[in-house]
DNA sequence: CCAAAAGTGTTGACTGTACACCCATGT
DNA sequence: ACATGGGTGTACAGTCAACACTTTTGG
Protein backbone atom coordinates (compact mmCIF):
# COMPACT_ATOMS: atom_id res chain seq x y z
CA UNK A 1 0.00 0.00 0.00
CA UNK A 2 3.03 2.20 0.48
CA UNK A 3 3.74 4.69 -2.29
CA UNK A 4 7.46 4.09 -1.95
CA UNK A 5 8.77 1.21 -3.93
CA UNK A 6 12.41 2.13 -3.98
CA UNK A 7 13.49 0.51 -0.76
CA UNK A 8 12.05 -2.19 1.41
CA UNK A 9 11.54 -0.42 4.69
CA UNK A 10 12.37 -1.98 8.05
CA UNK A 11 9.57 -3.39 10.15
CA UNK A 12 8.47 -0.96 12.84
CA UNK A 13 7.56 -1.75 16.41
CA UNK A 14 6.92 0.20 19.58
CA UNK A 15 8.20 -1.03 22.94
CA UNK A 16 7.26 0.56 26.23
CA UNK A 17 9.13 0.71 29.49
CA UNK A 18 6.37 0.89 32.06
CA UNK A 19 7.62 2.18 35.39
CA UNK A 20 5.81 2.01 38.65
CA UNK A 21 6.72 2.06 42.32
CA UNK A 22 5.74 -0.69 44.78
CA UNK A 23 7.38 -2.35 47.76
CA UNK A 24 9.67 0.63 48.02
CA UNK A 25 11.19 -0.24 44.66
CA UNK A 26 11.14 1.16 41.18
CA UNK A 27 9.80 -1.55 38.90
CA UNK A 28 9.38 -2.28 35.23
CA UNK A 29 6.74 -4.41 33.57
CA UNK A 30 8.06 -7.35 31.57
CA UNK A 31 6.26 -10.05 29.64
CA UNK A 32 7.41 -13.58 29.12
CA UNK A 33 7.67 -14.38 25.45
CA UNK A 34 5.66 -17.34 24.32
CA UNK A 35 7.07 -17.53 20.82
CA UNK A 36 10.39 -17.25 19.04
CA UNK A 37 12.61 -15.48 18.91
CA UNK A 38 13.71 -15.52 22.55
CA UNK A 39 10.96 -17.91 23.67
CA UNK A 40 10.62 -17.86 27.44
CA UNK A 41 12.80 -14.81 27.82
CA UNK A 42 11.43 -11.75 29.47
CA UNK A 43 10.94 -8.73 27.25
CA UNK A 44 9.43 -5.29 27.20
CA UNK A 45 5.80 -5.17 26.23
CA UNK A 46 5.54 -4.02 22.64
CA UNK A 47 4.26 -4.85 19.24
CA UNK A 48 4.26 -4.10 15.57
CA UNK A 49 2.59 -0.90 14.44
CA UNK A 50 -0.65 -1.63 12.67
CA UNK A 51 -1.51 -0.01 9.42
CA UNK A 52 -3.57 2.77 10.85
CA UNK A 53 -1.46 3.36 13.91
CA UNK A 54 1.26 5.74 14.87
CA UNK A 55 3.95 4.31 17.10
CA UNK A 56 2.46 6.26 19.99
CA UNK A 57 -0.90 4.60 19.44
CA UNK A 58 0.81 1.25 19.44
CA UNK A 59 2.44 2.07 22.74
CA UNK A 60 -0.92 3.10 24.21
CA UNK A 61 -2.57 -0.06 22.96
CA UNK A 62 0.11 -2.19 24.58
CA UNK A 63 -0.23 -0.22 27.79
CA UNK A 64 -3.93 -0.94 27.83
CA UNK A 65 -3.55 -4.61 26.98
CA UNK A 66 -0.70 -5.43 29.29
CA UNK A 67 -1.21 -3.14 32.24
CA UNK A 68 -4.88 -2.31 31.90
CA UNK A 69 -4.31 1.42 32.16
CA UNK A 70 -5.38 4.06 29.73
CA UNK A 71 -4.57 7.56 30.86
CA UNK A 72 -0.93 7.54 31.70
CA UNK A 73 2.15 9.63 31.30
CA UNK A 74 3.80 8.45 28.10
CA UNK A 75 6.92 9.89 26.52
CA UNK A 76 8.92 8.87 23.51
CA UNK A 77 12.36 7.71 24.53
CA UNK A 78 14.53 6.83 21.58
CA UNK A 79 14.50 4.78 18.41
CA UNK A 80 16.66 1.70 18.04
CA UNK A 81 17.56 0.15 14.73
CA UNK A 82 20.95 -1.47 15.11
CA UNK A 83 21.28 -4.28 12.63
CA UNK A 84 20.97 -7.63 14.34
CA UNK A 85 18.88 -6.39 17.22
CA UNK A 86 16.11 -8.71 16.05
CA UNK A 87 17.20 -12.05 14.58
CA UNK A 88 14.23 -12.05 12.22
CA UNK A 89 15.50 -9.12 10.22
CA UNK A 90 15.49 -5.35 10.20
CA UNK A 91 13.30 -3.99 12.92
CA UNK A 92 13.19 -0.40 13.98
CA UNK A 93 11.65 0.06 17.39
CA UNK A 94 10.47 3.35 18.77
CA UNK A 95 10.80 3.02 22.52
CA UNK A 96 8.50 4.84 24.92
CA UNK A 97 8.42 5.08 28.63
CA UNK A 98 5.37 5.32 30.82
CA UNK A 99 4.85 6.26 34.44
CA UNK A 100 1.95 4.68 36.27
CA UNK A 101 0.62 4.86 39.78
CA UNK A 102 0.73 1.23 40.92
CA UNK A 103 -2.77 1.52 42.37
CA UNK A 104 -4.18 2.17 38.89
CA UNK A 105 -2.77 -0.96 37.35
CA UNK A 106 -5.13 -3.76 36.54
CA UNK A 107 -3.23 -6.80 35.45
CA UNK A 108 -4.88 -8.24 32.43
CA UNK A 109 -4.46 -11.95 32.97
CA UNK A 110 -6.48 -13.43 30.18
CA UNK A 111 -5.75 -16.89 28.92
CA UNK A 112 -4.33 -15.78 25.60
CA UNK A 113 -1.99 -13.30 27.20
CA UNK A 114 1.60 -13.94 27.91
CA UNK A 115 2.49 -13.90 31.59
CA UNK A 116 3.70 -10.56 32.79
CA UNK A 117 5.23 -9.25 35.99
CA UNK A 118 6.96 -6.26 37.51
CA UNK A 119 10.66 -6.54 38.19
CA UNK A 120 12.76 -4.25 40.34
CA UNK A 121 15.12 -2.25 38.17
CA UNK A 122 18.03 -3.56 40.21
CA UNK A 123 17.10 -7.21 39.77
CA UNK A 124 16.17 -7.63 36.16
CA UNK A 125 16.25 -11.07 34.53
CA UNK A 126 18.03 -11.73 31.25
CA UNK A 127 16.18 -9.84 28.60
CA UNK A 128 15.31 -10.47 24.98
CA UNK A 129 16.61 -8.35 22.09
CA UNK A 130 18.37 -5.15 23.19
CA UNK A 131 15.79 -4.55 25.87
CA UNK A 132 18.32 -4.28 28.65
CA UNK A 133 19.83 -1.34 26.83
CA UNK A 134 16.44 0.24 26.32
CA UNK A 135 15.61 -0.04 30.00
CA UNK A 136 18.90 1.44 31.04
CA UNK A 137 18.31 4.32 28.69
CA UNK A 138 14.83 4.81 30.14
CA UNK A 139 16.19 4.79 33.66
CA UNK A 140 18.72 7.41 32.81
CA UNK A 141 16.05 9.60 31.25
CA UNK A 142 13.77 9.15 34.23
CA UNK A 143 16.50 10.06 36.70
CA UNK A 144 17.33 13.20 34.78
CA UNK A 145 13.78 14.21 34.38
CA UNK A 146 12.65 13.91 37.97
CA UNK A 147 15.36 16.39 38.87
CA UNK A 148 13.96 19.31 36.95
CA UNK A 149 10.27 18.56 36.37
CA UNK A 150 7.30 17.34 38.32
CA UNK A 151 6.90 14.13 36.25
CA UNK A 152 7.16 12.11 39.38
CA UNK A 153 3.55 13.09 40.05
CA UNK A 154 2.58 10.37 37.59
CA UNK A 155 3.98 7.65 39.80
CA UNK A 156 1.97 8.73 42.83
CA UNK A 157 -1.67 8.89 43.78
CA UNK A 158 -3.32 12.29 43.49
CA UNK A 159 -2.76 12.89 47.18
CA UNK A 160 0.32 11.73 48.98
CA UNK A 161 2.39 12.46 52.04
CA UNK A 162 5.71 14.22 51.80
CA UNK A 163 7.36 11.04 53.03
CA UNK A 164 5.87 9.12 50.12
CA UNK A 165 7.09 11.77 47.72
CA UNK A 166 10.53 11.70 49.24
CA UNK A 167 10.65 7.93 49.08
CA UNK A 168 9.73 8.06 45.38
CA UNK A 169 12.69 10.35 44.74
CA UNK A 170 15.01 8.19 46.78
CA UNK A 171 13.98 5.06 44.96
CA UNK A 172 14.51 6.67 41.58
CA UNK A 173 17.70 8.53 42.34
CA UNK A 174 19.13 5.68 44.32
CA UNK A 175 20.18 7.63 47.37
CA UNK A 176 18.73 9.06 50.56
CA UNK A 177 17.65 12.66 50.83
CA UNK A 178 17.57 14.91 53.85
CA UNK A 179 14.05 15.15 55.22
CA UNK A 180 14.10 18.78 56.32
CA UNK A 181 15.75 20.07 53.17
CA UNK A 182 13.46 18.02 51.01
CA UNK A 183 10.32 19.45 52.57
CA UNK A 184 11.66 22.98 52.51
CA UNK A 185 12.41 22.67 48.80
CA UNK A 186 8.97 21.54 47.79
CA UNK A 187 7.10 23.89 50.03
CA UNK A 188 9.06 27.02 49.20
CA UNK A 189 8.99 26.24 45.47
CA UNK A 190 5.23 25.90 45.76
CA UNK A 191 5.28 22.64 43.81
CA UNK A 192 2.93 20.96 46.22
CA UNK A 193 0.06 22.26 48.29
CA UNK A 194 -1.49 20.74 51.39
CA UNK A 195 -4.82 18.97 50.96
CA UNK A 196 -7.21 19.17 53.86
CA UNK A 197 -6.85 15.58 54.80
CA UNK A 198 -4.51 13.54 56.89
CA UNK A 199 -3.58 9.91 57.02
CA UNK A 200 -4.34 8.38 60.35
CA UNK A 201 -4.59 4.78 61.49
CA UNK A 202 -0.91 4.14 61.76
CA UNK A 203 0.63 3.97 65.17
CA UNK A 204 2.32 7.32 64.91
CA UNK A 205 1.49 10.92 64.28
CA UNK A 206 -0.87 11.29 61.28
CA UNK A 207 0.66 12.66 58.11
CA UNK A 208 -0.55 15.66 56.15
CA UNK A 209 -1.61 14.89 52.57
CA UNK A 210 -0.43 17.03 49.68
CA UNK A 211 -1.10 17.27 45.98
CA UNK A 212 0.85 18.86 43.15
CA UNK A 213 -0.23 22.45 42.62
CA UNK A 214 0.04 22.50 38.83
CA UNK A 215 -1.66 19.94 36.65
CA UNK A 216 0.66 19.81 33.65
CA UNK A 217 4.38 19.47 33.27
CA UNK A 218 6.44 21.98 35.19
CA UNK A 219 10.08 22.61 34.34
CA UNK A 220 12.50 24.25 36.68
CA UNK A 221 16.18 24.77 37.07
CA UNK A 222 17.04 21.43 38.55
CA UNK A 223 16.29 21.01 42.20
CA UNK A 224 18.71 18.37 43.45
CA UNK B 1 12.38 -9.21 1.89
CA UNK B 2 11.04 -8.51 5.33
CA UNK B 3 10.04 -11.54 7.37
CA UNK B 4 6.97 -9.72 8.66
CA UNK B 5 3.95 -10.00 6.47
CA UNK B 6 1.31 -9.06 8.98
CA UNK B 7 1.37 -5.33 8.56
CA UNK B 8 2.62 -3.04 5.87
CA UNK B 9 5.20 -0.97 7.67
CA UNK B 10 5.54 2.77 7.23
CA UNK B 11 8.30 4.09 5.02
CA UNK B 12 11.31 5.21 7.05
CA UNK B 13 13.45 8.28 6.47
CA UNK B 14 16.14 10.14 8.36
CA UNK B 15 16.23 13.94 8.41
CA UNK B 16 19.08 15.92 9.86
CA UNK B 17 19.13 19.36 11.38
CA UNK B 18 22.63 20.58 10.65
CA UNK B 19 23.62 23.48 12.87
CA UNK B 20 26.55 25.76 12.38
CA UNK B 21 27.53 29.25 13.43
CA UNK B 22 28.50 32.00 10.97
CA UNK B 23 27.98 35.75 10.74
CA UNK B 24 27.28 35.76 14.45
CA UNK B 25 24.18 33.65 13.89
CA UNK B 26 23.10 30.10 14.54
CA UNK B 27 22.18 28.60 11.19
CA UNK B 28 20.55 25.50 9.78
CA UNK B 29 21.17 23.86 6.43
CA UNK B 30 18.14 23.59 4.17
CA UNK B 31 17.74 22.19 0.68
CA UNK B 32 15.33 23.37 -1.94
CA UNK B 33 13.13 20.53 -3.08
CA UNK B 34 13.18 19.86 -6.80
CA UNK B 35 10.32 17.39 -6.82
CA UNK B 36 6.93 16.89 -5.32
CA UNK B 37 5.67 16.95 -2.75
CA UNK B 38 6.46 20.51 -1.70
CA UNK B 39 8.38 21.33 -4.90
CA UNK B 40 10.43 24.49 -4.43
CA UNK B 41 9.90 24.54 -0.70
CA UNK B 42 12.88 24.45 1.59
CA UNK B 43 13.29 21.32 3.64
CA UNK B 44 15.71 19.56 5.93
CA UNK B 45 18.25 17.38 4.18
CA UNK B 46 17.19 13.78 4.51
CA UNK B 47 16.34 10.64 2.67
CA UNK B 48 14.89 7.18 2.75
CA UNK B 49 16.85 4.52 4.59
CA UNK B 50 18.39 2.09 2.17
CA UNK B 51 18.15 -1.61 2.65
CA UNK B 52 21.46 -2.04 4.35
CA UNK B 53 21.40 1.18 6.31
CA UNK B 54 20.47 2.15 9.81
CA UNK B 55 18.83 5.53 10.18
CA UNK B 56 22.06 6.85 11.61
CA UNK B 57 23.95 5.75 8.52
CA UNK B 58 21.38 7.51 6.40
CA UNK B 59 21.90 10.67 8.38
CA UNK B 60 25.66 10.42 7.93
CA UNK B 61 25.31 9.85 4.22
CA UNK B 62 23.13 12.92 3.87
CA UNK B 63 25.60 14.92 5.92
CA UNK B 64 28.37 13.90 3.57
CA UNK B 65 26.37 14.58 0.43
CA UNK B 66 24.82 17.86 1.40
CA UNK B 67 27.43 19.49 3.60
CA UNK B 68 30.55 17.62 2.55
CA UNK B 69 31.52 16.74 6.10
CA UNK B 70 32.18 13.34 7.52
CA UNK B 71 33.29 13.41 11.13
CA UNK B 72 30.74 15.41 12.96
CA UNK B 73 28.79 15.44 16.14
CA UNK B 74 25.53 13.62 15.40
CA UNK B 75 22.78 12.85 17.87
CA UNK B 76 19.38 11.29 17.46
CA UNK B 77 16.66 13.79 18.21
CA UNK B 78 13.21 12.28 18.00
CA UNK B 79 11.04 10.21 15.71
CA UNK B 80 8.04 11.71 13.98
CA UNK B 81 5.20 9.69 12.53
CA UNK B 82 2.06 11.76 12.77
CA UNK B 83 -0.35 10.68 10.07
CA UNK B 84 -0.49 13.24 7.30
CA UNK B 85 3.01 14.57 7.83
CA UNK B 86 3.87 13.37 4.34
CA UNK B 87 1.13 13.61 1.70
CA UNK B 88 2.44 10.52 -0.04
CA UNK B 89 1.55 8.21 2.81
CA UNK B 90 2.83 6.88 6.08
CA UNK B 91 6.36 8.02 6.66
CA UNK B 92 8.21 7.68 9.91
CA UNK B 93 11.21 9.94 10.12
CA UNK B 94 13.96 9.60 12.64
CA UNK B 95 15.33 13.10 13.09
CA UNK B 96 18.97 13.74 13.96
CA UNK B 97 20.85 16.86 14.72
CA UNK B 98 24.43 17.62 13.83
CA UNK B 99 26.87 20.27 14.97
CA UNK B 100 29.52 21.40 12.53
CA UNK B 101 32.28 23.95 12.61
CA UNK B 102 31.47 26.22 9.69
CA UNK B 103 35.06 26.16 8.53
CA UNK B 104 34.82 22.41 7.91
CA UNK B 105 31.86 22.64 5.59
CA UNK B 106 32.41 22.06 1.90
CA UNK B 107 29.29 22.84 -0.01
CA UNK B 108 28.70 20.14 -2.51
CA UNK B 109 27.30 22.01 -5.46
CA UNK B 110 27.13 19.38 -8.12
CA UNK B 111 24.76 19.70 -11.03
CA UNK B 112 22.45 16.94 -9.88
CA UNK B 113 22.18 18.31 -6.38
CA UNK B 114 19.35 20.39 -5.16
CA UNK B 115 20.36 23.91 -4.13
CA UNK B 116 21.10 24.24 -0.46
CA UNK B 117 21.82 27.12 1.89
CA UNK B 118 22.17 28.01 5.53
CA UNK B 119 19.38 29.99 7.14
CA UNK B 120 19.50 31.82 10.45
CA UNK B 121 17.28 30.07 12.95
CA UNK B 122 15.43 33.32 13.47
CA UNK B 123 14.67 33.85 9.82
CA UNK B 124 13.59 30.52 8.44
CA UNK B 125 11.57 30.31 5.26
CA UNK B 126 8.34 28.33 4.98
CA UNK B 127 9.29 24.70 5.35
CA UNK B 128 8.08 21.47 3.82
CA UNK B 129 6.41 18.70 5.83
CA UNK B 130 6.64 19.17 9.61
CA UNK B 131 10.20 20.37 9.34
CA UNK B 132 9.52 23.61 11.19
CA UNK B 133 8.48 21.53 14.17
CA UNK B 134 11.56 19.34 13.89
CA UNK B 135 13.84 22.36 13.82
CA UNK B 136 12.18 23.93 16.80
CA UNK B 137 12.57 20.67 18.67
CA UNK B 138 16.24 20.53 17.71
CA UNK B 139 16.78 24.09 18.87
CA UNK B 140 15.25 23.32 22.20
CA UNK B 141 17.47 20.27 22.62
CA UNK B 142 20.55 22.23 21.63
CA UNK B 143 19.78 25.02 24.09
CA UNK B 144 19.34 22.56 26.90
CA UNK B 145 22.38 20.61 26.06
CA UNK B 146 24.86 23.45 25.84
CA UNK B 147 23.95 24.33 29.40
CA UNK B 148 25.23 21.17 30.98
CA UNK B 149 27.68 19.64 28.53
CA UNK B 150 30.59 20.72 26.39
CA UNK B 151 28.82 19.86 23.07
CA UNK B 152 29.34 23.39 21.93
CA UNK B 153 32.93 22.37 21.20
CA UNK B 154 31.62 20.82 18.00
CA UNK B 155 30.55 24.19 16.63
CA UNK B 156 33.97 25.74 17.10
CA UNK B 157 37.43 25.25 15.68
CA UNK B 158 39.84 23.26 17.82
CA UNK B 159 41.31 26.46 19.20
CA UNK B 160 39.23 29.50 19.93
CA UNK B 161 39.21 32.63 22.03
CA UNK B 162 37.01 32.96 25.06
CA UNK B 163 35.15 35.72 23.25
CA UNK B 164 34.32 33.34 20.42
CA UNK B 165 33.15 30.75 22.91
CA UNK B 166 31.02 33.29 24.70
CA UNK B 167 29.53 34.48 21.45
CA UNK B 168 28.62 30.91 20.55
CA UNK B 169 26.72 30.60 23.81
CA UNK B 170 25.02 33.93 23.34
CA UNK B 171 23.91 33.06 19.84
CA UNK B 172 22.47 29.74 20.95
CA UNK B 173 20.89 30.88 24.17
CA UNK B 174 19.62 34.11 22.67
CA UNK B 175 20.89 36.45 25.35
CA UNK B 176 24.05 38.22 26.41
CA UNK B 177 26.30 36.82 29.11
CA UNK B 178 28.54 38.64 31.53
CA UNK B 179 32.13 38.53 30.33
CA UNK B 180 33.84 38.27 33.68
CA UNK B 181 31.50 35.64 35.07
CA UNK B 182 31.68 33.67 31.86
CA UNK B 183 35.45 33.46 31.88
CA UNK B 184 35.60 32.66 35.56
CA UNK B 185 33.16 29.78 35.08
CA UNK B 186 35.09 28.10 32.32
CA UNK B 187 38.47 28.58 33.83
CA UNK B 188 37.61 27.47 37.34
CA UNK B 189 35.67 24.45 36.03
CA UNK B 190 38.72 23.51 34.03
CA UNK B 191 36.64 22.95 30.92
CA UNK B 192 39.06 24.81 28.73
CA UNK B 193 42.82 25.18 28.85
CA UNK B 194 44.98 27.86 27.28
CA UNK B 195 46.89 26.93 24.14
CA UNK B 196 50.25 28.54 23.65
CA UNK B 197 49.11 30.74 20.84
CA UNK B 198 47.46 34.09 20.50
CA UNK B 199 45.48 35.78 17.80
CA UNK B 200 47.11 38.96 16.67
CA UNK B 201 46.57 41.07 13.59
CA UNK B 202 43.44 42.79 14.77
CA UNK B 203 43.72 46.38 15.84
CA UNK B 204 43.33 45.60 19.50
CA UNK B 205 44.98 43.54 22.16
CA UNK B 206 45.71 39.98 20.97
CA UNK B 207 43.49 37.26 22.38
CA UNK B 208 44.64 34.10 24.08
CA UNK B 209 43.59 30.89 22.35
CA UNK B 210 42.02 28.02 24.29
CA UNK B 211 40.93 24.49 23.60
CA UNK B 212 38.61 22.15 25.45
CA UNK B 213 40.49 20.07 27.99
CA UNK B 214 38.53 16.82 27.55
CA UNK B 215 38.00 15.21 24.18
CA UNK B 216 34.66 13.47 24.65
CA UNK B 217 31.35 14.54 26.07
CA UNK B 218 31.44 16.08 29.51
CA UNK B 219 28.32 16.40 31.63
CA UNK B 220 28.02 18.74 34.57
CA UNK B 221 25.42 20.17 36.79
CA UNK B 222 24.23 22.92 34.51
CA UNK B 223 26.39 25.98 34.35
CA UNK B 224 24.08 28.83 33.39
C1' DC C 1 46.70 59.15 20.08
C1' DC C 2 42.53 56.87 19.18
C1' DA C 3 39.45 52.98 18.53
C1' DA C 4 38.58 48.39 19.58
C1' DA C 5 38.28 44.25 21.90
C1' DA C 6 40.99 41.67 25.72
C1' DG C 7 41.52 40.98 30.22
C1' DT C 8 40.78 41.23 35.32
C1' DG C 9 38.17 41.10 41.39
C1' DT C 10 35.09 42.21 44.79
C1' DT C 11 30.77 42.35 47.09
C1' DG C 12 26.12 41.11 48.48
C1' DA C 13 22.33 37.98 47.70
C1' DC C 14 20.94 33.64 47.45
C1' DT C 15 20.98 28.64 47.57
C1' DG C 16 22.46 24.22 49.24
C1' DT C 17 23.80 21.31 53.04
C1' DA C 18 24.48 19.53 57.43
C1' DC C 19 22.47 18.46 61.52
C1' DA C 20 18.94 16.74 66.33
C1' DC C 21 15.01 16.98 68.75
C1' DC C 22 9.91 17.10 69.94
C1' DC C 23 5.10 15.56 68.41
C1' DA C 24 0.95 12.80 67.77
C1' DT C 25 -0.74 8.52 67.47
C1' DG C 26 -1.83 3.25 68.16
C1' DT C 27 -0.95 -0.61 70.80
C1' DA D 1 4.70 4.07 78.47
C1' DC D 2 6.84 3.05 74.40
C1' DA D 3 7.66 2.52 69.57
C1' DT D 4 6.96 4.60 65.22
C1' DG D 5 7.25 7.75 61.70
C1' DG D 6 5.75 13.01 61.27
C1' DG D 7 7.20 17.38 61.64
C1' DT D 8 10.29 21.55 62.41
C1' DG D 9 14.90 25.78 62.25
C1' DT D 10 19.49 27.45 62.17
C1' DA D 11 24.20 28.31 60.81
C1' DC D 12 27.93 27.87 57.56
C1' DA D 13 29.72 27.28 53.01
C1' DG D 14 29.46 27.66 48.30
C1' DT D 15 27.61 29.58 44.21
C1' DC D 16 25.56 33.22 41.36
C1' DA D 17 24.94 37.95 39.69
C1' DA D 18 26.04 42.60 39.29
C1' DC D 19 29.29 45.82 38.16
C1' DA D 20 33.90 49.37 35.58
C1' DC D 21 38.31 50.11 34.54
C1' DT D 22 43.08 49.05 32.57
C1' DT D 23 45.78 46.74 28.82
C1' DT D 24 47.54 45.87 24.30
C1' DT D 25 47.46 46.29 19.81
C1' DG D 26 46.84 48.33 14.68
C1' DG D 27 45.96 52.12 12.10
Amino acid sequence: MSAFKLHVPPAVTADTVIFTITDGKLKVLLVKRSRPPFVNSWALPGGFVRETETTEKTALRVLKDKAGVSSVYLEQLYSFDEPGRDPRGRVLTVAYFALVDFAKIKFVEEKNHEPSAFFGTRSLPKLAFDHAKIISYALQRLRYKVEYTNVIANLLPRQFTLSQLQEAYEVILGHKLDKRNFRKKFLTLGLVKPANAKVSGARHRPAQLFSFSKGGMVELKRFF
